[in-house]
DNA sequence: GTCTATACTACGATAGAC
DNA sequence: GTCTATCGTAGTATAGAC
């Protein structure tokens, strides 16, 4: 073969980072595939070789995105190692630079509209953070409820036209769950 | 005129009414303006008599589906009112009706990437429904904090494939916002 | 104000050369 | 595996008839 095997392997994980980079920060729907070819100097033909359609790319990259973004959300035991983790979720820096952030805030109404396969695949890690957080929680209830308003105050905030309103709702939500888990 | 004075009004109140459903819905950027315009039983070319484009299109949806989604969620002092108000923003028929439901969890992708203009719009009805909860709540973060909460349980909740799970998460943000404002 | 027709661009996807 | 070329469709927007 005219390319080694591993270049198939690299190539496809380009596509994957580079693609899920642009669906965070302008929507997986707005991008052409050809536009996600150019963004790793590719042309849009040779998608097909690494993808059947760009549905299936959207189905891999929620699952890749999901296993990095959540894995750095999880936490084994400490509240304050949560707080601590909380603060960086709700800072100004992931407001505004959704491309290296979390999928769930920038993707969750394209989540909400995929198939059903998709879906599944979200709520499994969903389930695995809610899992983790409640045991340092020691509630389930109060893991939903905080992972809920975690991702609430980021699609708030990024809504918002005025720096210092979205710090006020960061800060608020940040205040409010501290409390909480106090 | 061949048409009434009024006639336009009312086609572009029915246009924006379709609209904005179908936003909601399926997401705005996902259908076109043929379709759009089809959904009233009108021809795509007549759109341009009543928003010289789609984005202006869009910023009059989301004023107006604020103002009509953010009215409804208004409170006159008294806690119980809130809860009662709560219980219907976290229902299952919320998260499965997104066309008849709060334009926030369904848009806020998409308002978070439009212009300036239309984040401002979204900023001061945001903000005075926040005003209008910390009336009742006695604290402006309190008041973030549970806002944020409820449209981050309804993105989460229409992400999930399970009704299981998603009635869990619902009830409990729910559970945990009453227990913040006993 | 609404229609049909159209210009122009972009989309997702495929075919064949290399 | 990637390229160029292309098919068929659908996008936003405009022009001119009624």
């Amino acid at each position: 073969m005219r390319y080694s095997a591993n270049h198939k392997l690299e190539t496809k994980e380009k596509l994957l980072q580079s693609s899920a980079v642009s669906a965070k920060k302008s929507g997986f729907s707005t991008v052409g595939v050809d536009g996600l070819m150019k963004a790793i100097g590719l042309s849009g033909g040779a998608f097909y070789s690494h993808f059947s359609s760009k549905d299936e790319l959207f189905a891999s990259i929620v699952e890749r995105e999901l296993s990095q973004s959540l894995a750095r959300l999880e936490v084994d035991q400490g509240r304050e190692r949560l707080e601590r983790c909380l603060k960086h979720y709700l800072s100004m820096a992931h407001v505004e630079t959704p491309e290296s952030g979390c999928a769930l805030p920038a993707l969750g109404a394209e989540i909400a509209r995929s198939d059903l396969m998709v879906r599944q695949q979200a709520e499994s890690w969903i389930c695995r953070l809610q899992k983790n957080w409640a045991l340092t929680l020691e509630s389930d209830s109060l893991a939903w409820a905080i992972l809920s308003q975690c991702i609430g105050a980021l699609v708030v905030a990024r809504m918002l036209a005025t720096p210092e309103v979205q710090r006020t709702v960061l800060k608020s939500s940040y205040d409010e769950i501290c409390r909480q888990i106090a």
